[in-house]
DNA sequence: GTCTATAGAGTGATAGAC
DNA sequence: GTCTATCACTCTATAGAC
């Protein structure tokens, strides 16, 4: 027995997805074993601080790969439209064209935010920040570039609603392509 | 004792809270006898399904609100700009300029979905096709109208995400003031 | 022996149903 | 108010790696 198997950060993932599916409140510990194929044991041994923790660190595991694939190319890049392009790239294959839900968003919504607000907040910040700065090497002034990253990243968690809503990809792909092109063809 | 209070009508709107409140897991019958007032006896005389009873006539109640107020008025106006303009009015209000979130669309993204899918669909398709129909109306073509439209109730969606996670009822307002100004000023 | 990863019986509290 | 099931969580016991 022991030793064979998982380190915390190969659970994460796992536990992400429990979460997303189920919510905060409905990621029960009988599901988050059933998720992970870990007992109970082990889920308190990689995480004493209970589901808040392992809230947490899907949180910051979260945002450590928009941070990485998201927010610093749309710093970064040479060019700030292959930043914004590639923002666009990343979210659709993340969200498995609108298959997934974002689990910023449905904490935002629920009750658990008062959990989770700094995280929360900081994450969507991060977003409409790092969009409105490449905006704006892109020519815009400020204000229009916040008012526009604002409107994107709003855009994206809609799209999301919907399509899950209607149970259909081309509903969260076809908003991206328009949120795209009132990006780059001004 | 009894007879003196509650019609079933009459608890749908306190439901409605505690559902928005906790998400529909998160709901539990503690939460909701403390939100209705009502003892546990009189909750299950008035909803015998139990929980997805109660869910169920607070969407029915959401949608004939929206029916009533915001799709007909789109439909129906004499003018299709006024109906627009109503509909902006009455979202701002109904959502508490972003402070109240929308059940809908919170149970769009839960795993709850499965258990109301016809109910959320048709909530957002009714929304979507009447703001078309006024769009089209204002002269724009058919599919012109039903992007435009799918956009909007998705920037709303949007909207109130943003705003919760910032806690933030500018951003609500501000969204809503663009997403009108795009529709109406074109 | 010590450490880490594992499993799961058992805790009181609370769930939803009636 | 009463029911059983399930909740989040604790605790003890165990396996193997050092």
């Amino acid at each position: 027995m022991a030793r064979l198997i998982a380190e915390r950060a190969d659970v994460i993932p796992l536990l992400a997805e429990v979460f997303r599916t189920y919510g905060y409140e409905g990621a029960s510990l009988a599901r988050i074993a059933e998720g992970t194929r870990l007992g109970k044991g082990s889920i308190y041994h990689f995480f004493p601080g209970g589901k808040e923790e392992m809230a947490d660190q899907v949180l910051a595991q979260i945002d450590e790969w928009f941070k990485l694939n998201v927010f610093a190319p749309l710093r970064e890049g040479a060019h700030a439209e292959q930043g914004i392009a590639a923002m666009f790239d990343q979210v659709e294959r993340y969200f498995l064209s609108g298959r997934k839900v974002c689990l910023v968003g449905v904490f935002a919504l629920g009750n658990e935010r008062d959990r989770f607000t700094a995280k929360v907040r900081d994450y969507f910040a991060a977003w409409v920040e790092s969009l409105a700065a490449a905006l704006i090497r892109t020519g815009r002034a400020s204000d229009e570039a916040h008012a526009l990253a604002e409107e994107v990243v709003g855009g994206i968690q809609g799209a999301l609603v919907l399509a899950r809503a209607f149970d259909r990809t081309d509903v969260f792909t076809g908003a991206l392509r328009r949120l795209r092109a009132r990006l780059l063809s001004s």
